[in-house]
RNA sequence: GGCGCUAUCGUCUAGGGGUUAGGACGGAAGAUUCUCAAUCUUCAAACCCGGGUUCGAUUCCCGGUAGCGCUACCA
């Protein structure tokens, strides 16, 4: 964390690109796209990726949500190269960078306090003209302000912006976007507590920092020309801007609380993989080159694919909604799709926020359980909810199911009582030794299979939906079947007494 | 208000001067009968509006409308 930027021995080629969060909130969604856009580029074309904490605001900056943008990207599994610095420890260069603006005449001081802006602004609102700085302190001479400067008068430094003409530059994204320089107004560089803007802090981290591509929210764009014009003022080369269209909620509105979780660490506490996370962002706002006409199931993109194939040109230029129903499909792909041994951790994770002891702790038991329930998988909160009865012993039965399925007195007697047949036989407790024994007690009865099968899935499992009802058998093992057999009735009756 | 950006099924999008406008998610129906949150099959569903250019516009141009963004001594 040196206060300024000294580039490594050996210059990696390639571009050099950033994501610079402003600590004032969790890593939100939005910024979990550009981060993994960032990331993406950087990885695609072997550059490198730079963290810049941009704390500059330090009313609303705090190291705690520092924190928990690292840990957003940890969990999302994306690194970088260099930092993360933090702009509160390159303040010096910020204030060189305002001096040097000074003396070449592209800033002056401006006196005006905020109370007297603030009053300005609300008469222009007013008479309906627009809130602009109207230049005030533009007219004072150099000297002046230097000399009240000097002397010890309090002073922001502002722009000079432009009067005449328009700035434009290329966006990769968006193509060429023009401003008119009069559009412009003479924004502050540095506060008059000395420290600086967004304006001043961003593009002077982006020329010491070398950054040739500069991938961020298209919220930026209208940002962009004065950037633009400050470059130019500080005679430093041009990089690339891409803005990336913003991702929106269902109706349409910035994405905020309001539409349910925006903090990406959310999304892990209610279940989802990361890869399913970033799968499902890459895609939002992107499209990979090869999908054409007739190329079907090539949304599931793994990070190497992900990396492979994009590029700043597959971007769109229009606002993405944010759509849950997808990502809980890429998650279910996902859960379906991981090894045993990759779930089992994450899992375990579920079980311990969900106070849950599994009753078996032997792998191979966990590993063939895992398998058998992941393709129904999805969340991996199902593992601690409705598998639950899988792994413990304690669980409640859902009512819906014991109603649809156990409702019938004599259902549950013959559970009962086909418990005491399996107890009985001396056949091997296996999938199809437990079939044929139901199927052949069930004609002695003179009763569908299929209402005790599906009564005795919802005594084993408490569940109304779960894998076929003898794998099932099979992963609880004889001893479980047998015992939830025989609890049948109490089951049920838990179940049907009305809560209070 | 001013300035900027954008506009294809409900959503993410492909495409592109002549196409049955393609895919994915979601939805619906059917199959399976051992449940469905699994699986398979099928179906419905879109080029914002108005002008222009053109033999022909959803595609190119202009205007409108709508949405979003910016308009701070926030970032």
């Amino acid at each position: 964390m040196s206060p300024s930027f000294s580039p490594p021995s050996t210059p990696p080629a390639g571009p050099r690109v950033r994501f610079a969060p402003s600590p004032t909130g969790y890593l939100h969604v939005g910024g979990a796209r550009t981060a993994l856009f960032n990331w993406l580029f950087a990885r695609h074309h072997g550059g490198t990726l730079i963290l810049r904490i941009e704390d500059t605001d330090l009313e609303r900056s705090t190291a705690e949500m520092v924190e928990g943008i690292l840990q957003g990207m940890r969990w999302l599994g994306l690194d970088w190269d260099e930092g993360p610095y933090h702009q509160t420890q390159r303040m010096e260069m910020y204030r060189e960078s305002a001096a040097k603006l000074l003396t070449s005449g592209h800033a002056y001081y401006c006196f005006c306090t905020k109370q007297e802006l603030e009053q300005r602004r609300s008469a222009a609102a007013a008479e309906g003209r627009p809130p602009r700085y109207e230049g005030t302190c533009r007219k004072i001479s150099r000297e002046d302000g230097a000399r009240r400067r000097a002397a010890g008068e309090v002073a922001a430094v502002r722009f000079a912006a432009l009067e005449a003409g328009s700035t434009a530059f290329d966006d990769a994204v968006f193509g060429r976007v023009e401003f008119a320089n009069s559009e412009l107004e003479d924004f502050v560089l540095l506060r008059s507590d000395g420290v600086p803007t967004y304006h001043l802090s961003v593009v002077t981290d982006d020329v010491d920092m070398r950054i040739s591509h500069i991938i961020r929210g298209a919220d930026h764009i209208s940002n962009t020309p004065k950037q633009v014009l400050l470059y130019q003022a500080l005679g430093a080369p041009l990089p690339v801007f891409a803005h990336l269209p913003l991702i929106l909620g269902p109706d349409k509105t910035r994405l905020s609380k309001r539409h349910g979780a925006t903090r990406v660490i959310a999304y892990r506490d209610e279940g989802i993989v990361p890869e399913a996370f970033r799968n499902f962002l890459a895609l939002l706002g992107w499209t990979p080159p090869e999908s054409g006409p007739d190329n079907a199931c090539t949304e599931i993109l793994g990070d190497q694919q992900l990396i492979r194939l994009f590029d700043l040109n597959g971007i769109s230029h229009s606002n993405a909604v944010f759509d849950r129903a997808k990502l809980d499909w890429f998650n279910t792909e996902y859960i379906r799709a991981y090894p045993a041994e990759k779930l089992l951790p994450l899992i375990q994770e579920e079980w311990r926020k969900a106070g849950l002891e599994p009753a078996h702790t032997d792998r191979d038991w966990l590993f063939a359980t895992i398998n058998l329930l992941k393709p129904r998988a999805r969340s991996l909160k199902d593992f601690a909810t409705s598998f639950r009865a899988f792994f413990t012993d304690t669980f409640q039965p859902d009512p819906a199911a014991v109603e649809k399925f156990l409702a019938d007195e004599r259902v549950r007697r013959m559970l009962v009582e086909l418990g005491e047949r399996y107890a009985g036989s001396h056949e091997t407790f296996t999938e199809s030794g437990t079939e044929r024994l139901l199927r052949d007690f069930a004609a002695e009865k003179e009763m569908k299979a299929g209402a005790l099968i599906n009564g005795a899935r919802v005594v084993l499992t408490g569940q109304g939906v779960a894998p076929s009802l003898f794998a099932v058998m099979m992963a609880l093992g004889k001893e479980r079947t047998l015992a939830r057999l025989k609890a049948t009735q109490e089951l049920a009756a838990r179940a049907m007494t009305p809560e209070v």
